[in-house]
DNA sequence: TTAAAAATGAAAAAAAATTTCATTAATTTG
DNA sequence: CAAATTAATGAAATTTTTTTTCATTTTTAA
């Protein structure tokens, strides 16, 4: 049912004309009476209540990701929500898991919101297409990269952080190295590999001697240690696409007495903070969310001070944070 | 401006009556054209949409809690969507920090969704019924538990918890026993403790000689040994009021040579995943956040079909994992 | 090609919001 | 403390918005 100044004012015991007058006027403070009046209106839901227009200056978007287990998500939200501080925007973090369909998902949550930005790895270009499609009007962003973007995106320079990692062993003579990739359909993860890989075959000193497929798990961390000691591989410069997978390796190797970095120097990628809580602590690329959120939230700016243009994408640089799983011995 | 039929009529290119059948009618499927209309609507603001009711049975809740880094918030996160999956509720979390006035915010948040769940360990009885004073009619429930709650409250027993660490401890007759608290200000921490304490001092046998005040930080567990090591303690059994901590603790002794748990045993608190891929792993208090999750759910539906009630207090079960950081020798 | 059904917009009707205005209540001033 | 001023209120009138009616047009089905 549909709500009515009437129905306000049986309920607050005012006329219809006070409750419009109420609810229309623009006010520094109000009385008691008239917050009453605000209250039920807000209750049943009435629409257009000034006192709550005046705080409408904040925008709220929605952060829409698959949420898991892991330092990683609490680093990245944590980030996020810290580059939103004393902005006029509030984050609001909605995950999308075993939705039927995440494509209309999306689509319905964006639409609830003054605007959203996107993390979710498995989509492709169709699926872009399909919400911005369905979604006229409201800015969006992307924080996962794809080949062709259909959004504005906002992402790490992955690449360059592999490529930083492979120098990092080239400049230190470490020509021995190995790999372990990301989930092959992750254009970040892939990406990462890329880098490491281009930086590794331009020089001919250096061998890429071992590569394992995993899935950015601790769990696949285990599994890669186990392969590598499989193929008899006893001494190896790795870099690990994530620092999860670094994780469960040198879980792994600890166990087995391989030791870290006197054997296998291993470099992971997204500097969680249990890096250095590690034994030894686990070098990584640095990944710094507060700065991708200050981005974000300066092309939302953009997007909704200016007419949409282009879909551009930014890449922010990340770093080498060198610690012991790489010490020179 | 208030948006009127009129408007949308104008930017849709049809008449003011065929805009309000549009709005109005429930269908099942819609055609180019209404979806057109709709779109135009909803963009500029019309609330009265038919067509998004229709999916409105979703109830958005919001979860208000101080993010942070570490491992700990996204189990908590993880746990709750995973509870939410296959419910009429959507959770949105939203993290307020550096607030000037964080109860404000709440009334705020909480009043622009169809209920809340809060999680803000710094609020004490005088916040909470400001909240509940000023959002009426709104299902609110907290998961931080204070003395004598104003909403209802859900929350792990925290006391069992730090109870069945201590009961551990007595049966494998390791009655030399130390501990590491939380901050003194929140509520849960010091349950934990206390129902460590209280075990403690029930039965003559063991003693506690040793207490360290800590702040749930990885580095105040780093301070924590520091200080046992001066105090010149060699054995002992501990309990860590969070895993943070443990962590912190271990990562130092491992640095300084003290082995664990062949000279110190040491249980945390929270269950991390991070636990079964340290050195040694830890042994821990898990926390079901699933669980919790899912409690909150059911209060939820009672709130929102029922008539308030007075608030209850429910306290989810814990349990002990024992690891490598306990082991016998 | 024709008949039935559906969709449309002009006009009318109904409903809702807003303004006017006289009355009453509250506050200030002498 | 009383008079004067100001503010708040609701009935009635007015304006705006929404909804219905109805004749016409368009689409679909036979």
């Amino acid at each position: 049912m549909k709500v009515t100044l009437k129905k306000i004012a049986e309920k607050s015991n005012v006329s219809v004309p006070t409750v419009c007058r109420i609810l229309k006027r623009k006010k520094s403070s109000y009385n008691k009476k008239e917050l009453k009046v605000i209250k039920i209106a807000n209750s049943l839901g009435y629409p257009y209540i000034e006192y709550y227009n005046q705080f409408k200056s904040i925008q709220k978007i929605a952060i829409i990701l698959k949420l898991g287990t892991g330092e990683f998500y609490s680093s990245l939200l944590n980030g996020f929500i810290e580059s939103s501080i004393n902005t006029n925007y509030q984050f609001n973090i909605i995950s999308i898991v075993k939705e039927k369909n995440p494509v209309q998902k999306v689509i319905e949550i964006a639409n609830q919101y003054d605007g959203a930005c996107i993390f979710l790895t498995e989509f492709k270009e169709k699926e872009y297409i399909k919400i911005k499609n369905n979604t006229l009007n409201k800015p969006i962003i992307s924080i996962a990269p794809i080949p062709n973007p259909v959004f504005n995106t906002i992402t790490f320079d992955s690449y360059r952080g592999g490529f930083l990692t492979a120098k990092f062993y080239f400049e230190n003579g470490l020509n021995n190295v190995g790999l372990i990739c990301g989930p092959n359909d992750n254009t970040e993860a892939n990406n990462r590999k890329n880098g490491f890989i281009d930086f590794v075959n331009s020089n001919k000193s250096m061998n890429l001697n071992w590569i394992y497929d995993g899935d950015y798990s601790i769990e696949s961390g285990h599994a890669a240690f186990n392969d590598l000691i499989e193929n008899n591989i006893k001494k190896i410069n790795l870099f690990s696409c994530n620092d999860a997978m670094a994780i469960g390796f040198i879980k792994e190797a600890s166990e087995k007495k391989v030791k870290i970095p006197e054997e296998i120097k291993i470099i992971g990628y997204d500097n969680l903070p249990i890096c250095v809580n590690m034994t030894p602590t686990l070098s990584s690329i640095k990944t710094n969310y507060k700065k991708l959120g200050k981005q974000v939230i300066f092309t939302f700016d953009n997007l909704t001070n200016k007419s949409l243009t282009e879909s551009t994408l930014s890449l922010i640089p990340v770093e080498l944070i060198n610690r012991d799983s790489t010490k020179k011995l």
